[in-house]
DNA sequence: GAAGGTTTTGGTCACACAGACCATAACTTC
DNA sequence: GAAGTTATGGTCTGTGTGACCAAAACCTTC
């Protein structure tokens, strides 16, 4: 490895201190799901710039590790988050003046937790919140940095990362019911899904889902207790469902 | 816009000299098609490190410039395009030590370029080369730094992206055939598709493509001479073909 | 404990679509 | 012309999807 000090073998021309110097973060948008609704995780900047301001957890990147490791600790750090179901980089952003500070390019990644009740009481610095991304995006709360496009893009990755991988198990627990399941589909995608179809989707065909032979408990409301499942090899490559294609066919009860 | 020698309104704890510094750089993996095989844009390094060994164009993100239009500037400066039919961000890679003499953190684009027949001739520095992918990945040829793998993960975003947005027509010049269209998905997918089928999904249902009137020339094989078409406006929501799906049924020729 | 509501779960039905497969039209070269 | 090649239009069949119905198994309330 060429160090610094020594200049051997390399000409002239490369010397680092000649071309732009940026700070580089890893900013990490945490999404879950509770109560049927798709949350983010959000803190509070306790310093400038954006005092006071919502933002989502991260920090700088430091030389000896790489971007994924980055990621990972800010997790821990920041959310007090210790592993994610999913993590996995998604966009960067270097617009000049997007930090007032410096020059800052930042790479975004998307996790993904499951069962995240006590994740805001569990982080010490007791900083952290929960907040639904309709909140988070309608307006009302302003974010800091260009963090609310950041989110965007991420829910944006989500949508569509749905059919194409297995991330809808990263939402629920490692065992689940159906109904559970279904419900991260129709959150994330905003829309409703006959039961008996989606069931039929998952279950019939093997590798989706596998039987755990115990069933949960109905919630208050009554019902009859789902059975619980473990997610199948085949989330590995894709998802069972697709976004739904609008027919024009029976519109019965509309 | 706050400066550096300035620190009003900026607690001490934000010194920028404080958090490490990184080179950022934006490289660019151009793809095209070549005689219906997927080609990709490598240049020759002339300097240390890797010096004469193959590499993507790219070159350092200027401070006052986003990360798209530095990607645009280093696919016209390095490569002689000015103008490509398609520039998306899709990874950045910040390894320590990727890069033998500083911390380098780049942010890889993808450019599809259309009729690329004249690149090669029209570069000034005439040292970029097409290069089948295949040929560019299959181990003969060293690439710099971790570029093989920034070149594997481009192919593989292609794929996805054939079925989920227009990237197929970005290929293709403003006017071609259905064959042509046909080669792009053959190529890229490395599959052998139906012409029959394939026509019959892009020209039945409207929006994809829109019929010019005029006909190609068939090629010195002969032929029926083809339709040419303009892309319609479908593409802007996804694409019309979905990799094929193994089917266990007719495999009467094979 | 009976009644009514709710959720799960199994089944049917019809339509659209995808893939396999001809068949014909319109060009090339020999 | 004859033979080969490509484009283009058509048919057919199995599969999948969405809409819908109905029974099973729980809850709460009267």
């Amino acid at each position: 490895m060429t160090t610094k000090t020594g200049n051997r073998g390399v000409p002239a021309g490369y010397d680092a201190s000649r071309y732009p110097a940026f700070a580089v973060t890893v900013d990490v948008v945490i999404l879950t799901m509770v109560n049927g609704e798709l949350h983010v995780v959000l803190v509070r900047r306790g310093v400038a710039p954006f005092k006071g301001m919502w933002a989502i957890p991260g920090g700088f990147k430091r030389p000896n590790e790489t971007l994924d490791e980055a990621a990972k600790r800010e997790l821990a750090e920041e959310a007090g988050v210790d592993s994610a179901s999913l993590l996995t980089q998604f966009a960067a952003y270097g617009d000049p003046g997007r930090d007032p500070r410096m020059n800052v390019v930042t790479v975004a990644y998307l996790a993904v937790l499951r069962d995240v009740g006590d994740v805001v009481a569990s982080t010490d610095a007791a900083h952290a919140d929960l907040v639904p991304v309709s909140e988070a995006l309608d307006g009302t709360m302003e974010l800091a940095f260009d963090h609310a496009q950041i989110v965007r893009d991420a829910v944006e990755r989500v949508r569509a990362d749905l059919e194409l991988t297995g991330i809808a198990t990263a939402f629920v627990g490692p065992t689940f019911t159906v109904a559970e399941l279904r419900g991260v589909y129709e959150a994330v995608w905003g829309v409703q899904l006959d039961g008996a179809n989606f069931r039929r989707r998952v279950v019939t065909e093997s590798g989706w889902v596998i039987p755990t032979g115990r069933r949960a408990r109905p919630g208050s409301t009554g019902g009859k207790p789902a059975e619980l499942f473990r997610a199948g090899r085949m989330w590995r490559q894709g998802g069972p469902i697709r976004y739904p294609q609008p027919t024009d066919r029976g519109r019965r009860n509309q």
